[in-house]
Formats: structure tokens, C-alpha cells, sequence
RNA sequence: UCCCCGAUAGCUCAGUAGGUAGAGCAGGUGGCUGUUAACCACCGAGUCGCAGGUUCGAGUCCUGCUCGGGGAGCCA
């Protein structure tokens, strides 16, 4: 092929190879044939925009009758500046060869397709322009929170999908496990541990946290930014069973210096989305979310709310709202009550800080109250809740009482205990649901359509 | 798991009071002096999600199931 020779695109349409010849490898969008001049839209990934290659006269290419959207085509041509036109730059073809013709029952139209039809051929949807713009999205904004925390001098962990820990605090786990269930089962044995892979049970990860905070004690600052597991039966809109989430973790940080730090990643993300993803932000304002834009630009120019559990509560008792859910001190915010707070009261992202001890993970450090823990979620308008996290429990008595009460092994977990024995030090961290903040930053409606290829209850294809 | 809503041509949908299905797009054929989701004409295309039931007769009414969507819970 002539791989290293195409010229893409995104240069042709950017007016970078004015009057040059150029060869073009992609696939076909939309034919428009006369008889004296022909036109195909061609796209190879690089950009949301279509060269247009312009055929004349149409009859100098038989390949022309064969093509219809979806085709793959090499095309050899001059780009050429026109005036007055939709397009700026517009490539007059010299040669035309189909590179692999697309069957006539080929899904994708030149329409508007339903997100809920294009979920059931997420093997096609990826060419579509919607998807086209978020898979680049997706892309450069995993590159913005590796460049953001490699600037400031964390350092990258792979911490293990495979864990044997199953009481994280966070969710039903997916077994990991080579025993031959069907056999077992028809023979209906007990199951034997000591034989499978690990020699005892292991799950697929529901966080990185764990493993984050050891390494913190050694390199500083470090992130996890892969792929978590949830077996929960969730069926929202804003539920997978399997996405991509950012773990930081600090050592010597508490967490109010954490909430500066959440803020300002929080903004770079949206001020890079303006400022480096031009072209998804304007597709997203245009199609998505009218007014997506404008909002964003709003928030980097203002502080985030602040405030505790506690006062949570106040504003809440006193909007006089008739929630469904009963609000009071020590029961958890629900769904109703966080949207209230972030898409009505404040309407912007709020911290929401030192929850009720009992309603939080065994290992958030208690405050001087005994009674809330240095807890923070960032809720954030028609997403929810998007970053979760805490100061951690150093203290290596007051740790240890909580995992006692949990009724945790103890003996199982002695490794995450003796790094409070060995030099202990204050420590904080959190996750970010990536698949939550593109929805944030885009404005898409459901998790389902910023993650390509997502995995829910009942549904793992493609 | 619970509560709502939906399922009609490849896609998006219409279908009136139960009376045996229709439009646009896509595809095919032909036309058109640069088109922009091009346009014009013609053509083919459907076990109305599945299984029962009510009825002389069901896309339309009833029951169950399957799948999809929205919300709740769980959380990121």
C-alpha cells in the first residue's frame, strides 16, 4: 500500500498541501453523480470532516458505479483551493481504485441514526461522526491526564487487574477462576480452592486504591489511570460493569490540600477540551448539548462549591423539598439529593466533604469528632457523582479498629497495615470515573455511548 | 431486583373507532452542466418482537415471555 506515502485527511481539509498531489486512503461517506461532474465524500479517521474529491468528467472512472458509502477507496489526486464553496480545499482526482467494495445492506446511512440502534452495531458505529469524535475525544483526553500528572511529577502504576482482596469496600466483585464449573457442577462437588489457578478465590479489580497507596509510600506521588471491574446488576445510564478510572495518591498530602489539587485537574481537563479538542467540543455544542461549551467556560472561571456533610444536610432540610428519600444526619445522600444540591442549588460541581463514619470505607481517617471521616465526593450537574476519595487513615491503631469492626481478616491484610507501621505517613487520594467526566465534558446522556465497547449486565458482545 | 414506557420494511417513523399495512431515507434502474444528508422519475422490499387468548375478524384489546429505553438502588 502506500501507507507511508497517504497524506490524511485532517492536512487536506487544514489547507497544508495546497496544489500538491496527494494520495488518499479511506472510505466513502456520500457519492453525489451527475454527468459531467461527480463528487465523494471520503473520510480516514483523521478528523471529523470529509475531503471532497471531485471526479470530471465521471466517466473517466467505471469505478465510480461500485461505490456506495462504506467503500474503501485509494485515490491519487491535486488538492486545490476553491472559493465559495462548504469546503476550503477540495482534491481533483486523477486516479480512483476501490480498495474493498462495502455489500449493499451496509447499516450506516447518510441519516441520523438512534444511539440505541448504533449500541447494537458497535462494530460499525465507530465510523460514524458522533462516534468518530468521541473516540478521538477519549483518546486525547487520556493523553491530557497522563501529560497533567506527568508534569507534576507522579509517576505511572500498573497496579493488577487480578486481585485476591475482596472486601475493597467498593462493590461486587467477577470471579476469576480455571475450575472446570461444568464438570463440577454435574459431579456436584464442594468446590476445592487449593485447586484453582491462585490457589484460593480472586477477583477482577474494583480499584487500584489498595496497591496506589503502597507505592505513594515509596515514590511520592503516583496515578493508576486502567480498567475496573463492578458486578453490580446496574442498569443506568451512567453504570458499566467494566471502565476506565484515574487513581491518584498522595503521600504527605491531607485533604484539603487534595481538594485544591481536585479542582485544578478538574479544570485543566475542561480547559484543555476547549483549548486542544476544538473540533469534539463544537461537534458536541452543535449535536449533543447545545450550550455544552458555554457552560464549561463557566466553570473554569469560577470556584467549585465547598461544603461538609453536614451542611449538605441544612441545605436540604431547608429547600423544602419533598424528596422521596428521607434526608438526616447519617443517611447517605441519594440520588435525588445530590442532583438537588449540584444542578439546583449551586448549579455547579460541589465537594461535599466528612461524611458519617458509618457510612464510608473502613479506611478514611476519622476526624476529631470521632464521627465523620475526611471523606470528599465531587458531584457534579446530570452526571452525578464523579470523583470519590479521602484522606486516608494512617494511624495504625485507629485503622485496625476499623477493619475489626468491618469484620476483616486482619491477617490478610497485614500488608496493607504495615505500611502505617513502617514510617507511616498522612496520605490522600481519589478516582475519577473517566467515562464520567466525558459524559461531563460532552454532554452524552448515557455511559453506554462514550465507551466503545461497553460491558453491562447480560451484554459483553463485540 | 423494583417502577414506568416501547417493539410495524435495512434505518427513522405513521397507522385513525378492532376490517388483512404506508411515507421518507437506504438499495436497484434511468435522468440531470459543481453537488453539499444533492435533486427528479420509476422499481423491489414486511410471519406488524415471540407464544397464547378474546372476536366472524387483531398491527390495534387481554395475559405471559424476550429484547430495548428511562428512572430507583449500588457506585466512579
Amino acid at each position: 500500500m502506500d501507507y507511508f506515502r497517504r497524506t490524511r485527511v485532517k492536512e487536506i481539509i487544514s489547507g497544508q498541501k495546497a496544489d500538491q498531489k496527494v494520495i488518499i486512503l479511506g472510505w466513502a461517506r456520500t457519492k453525489r453523480l451527475s454527468k459531467n461532474v461527480g463528487f465523494i465524500e471520503i473520510n480516514d479517521g483523521s478528523s471529523l470532516h470529509n475531503a471532497q474529491l471531485v471526479f470530471s468528467p465521471p466517466g473517466d472512472f467505471p469505478e465510480l458505479e461500485r461505490i456506495i458509502t462504506g467503500t474503501s477507496l485509494r485515490v491519487v489526486g491535486k488538492v486545490v483551493k476553491v472559493e465559495g464553496r462548504e469546503q476550503a480545499y477540495e482534491v481533483h482526482a486523477e486516479e480512483l481504485e476501490i480498495v474493498g467494495e462495502c455489500s449493499q445492506d451496509y447499516p450506516l446511512q447518510k441519516k441520523r441514526h438512534t444511539f440505541e440502534f448504533l449500541r447494537e452495531i458497535a462494530h460499525l458505529r465507530p465510523r460514524t461522526n458522533t462516534f468518530g469524535v468521541i473516540n478521538r475525544f477519549r483518546s486525547k483526553l487520556s493523553h491530557c491526564i497522563h501529560e497533567y500528572y506527568q508534569q507534576r511529577g507522579f509517576y505511572y502504576i500498573h497496579t493488577p487487574i487480578i486481585t485476591t482482596s475482596d472486601c475493597e469496600g467498593a462493590g461486587d466483585l467477577f470471579q476469576v477462576t480455571t475450575l472446570p464449573l461444568k464438570e463440577l457442577a454435574e459431579k456436584k462437588t464442594e468446590l476445592d480452592m487449593d485447586k484453582d489457578f491462585f490457589a484460593e478465590k480472586a477477583y477482577l479489580t474494583v480499584s487500584g486504591q489498595l496497591e496506589g497507596e503502597l507505592m505513594c509510600t515509596a515514590l511520592g506521588d503516583i496515578y493508576t489511570f486502567g480498567p475496573t471491574f463492578r458486578a453490580e446488576k446496574s442498569y443506568t445510564s451512567r453504570h458499566l460493569s467494566e471502565f476506565w478510572m484515574m487513581e491518584p495518591e498522595m503521600a504527605f498530602c491531607d485533604l484539603d490540600e487534595m481538594i485544591i489539587l481536585i479542582e485544578d485537574f478538574l479544570k485543566h481537563l475542561i480547559s484543555y477540551s476547549i483549548e486542544q479538542c476544538e473540533e469534539e467540543m463544537a461537534f458536541f455544542n452543535q449535536w449533543i448539548d447545545k450550550g455544552r461549551q458555554k457552560v464549561l467556560q463557566s466553570i473554569v472561571e469560577s470556584d467549585f462549591a465547598k461544603i461538609t456533610y453536614t451542611e449538605a444536610v441544612d441545605i436540604l432540610k431547608k429547600s423544602k423539598r419533598n424528596f422521596e428519600f428521607p434526608v438526616g444526619w447519617g443517611l447517605d445522600l441519594q440520588s435525588e439529593h445530590e442532583r438537588f444540591l449540584s444542578e439546583e442549588y449551586f448549579k455547579k460541581p460541589v465537594f461535599v466533604t466528612d461524611y458519617p463514619r458509618d457510612i464510608k470505607a473502613f479506611y478514611m481517617r476519622v476526624n476529631e469528632d470521632e464521627k465523620t471521616v475526611r471523606a470528599v465526593d465531587v458531584l457534579v450537574p446530570l452526571v452525578g457523582e464523579i470523583v470519590g476519595g479521602s484522606q486516608r487513615e494512617e494511624r495504625y491503631d485507629y485503622l485496625r479498629k476499623n477493619m475489626v469492626q468491618q469484620g476483616m481478616d486482619i491477617e490478610e491484610y497485614q500488608w496493607f497495615l504495615d505500611i502505617r507501621k513502617y514510617g507511616t505517613v498522612p496520605h490522600s487520594g481519589f478516582g475519577l470515573g473517566f467515562e464520567r467526566m466525558l459524559m461531563y465534558l460532552s454532554g452524552m446522556t448515557n455511559i453506554r455511548d462514550v465507551m466503545p465497547f461497553p460491558r453491562f449486565p447480560r451484554s459483553a458482545k463485540f
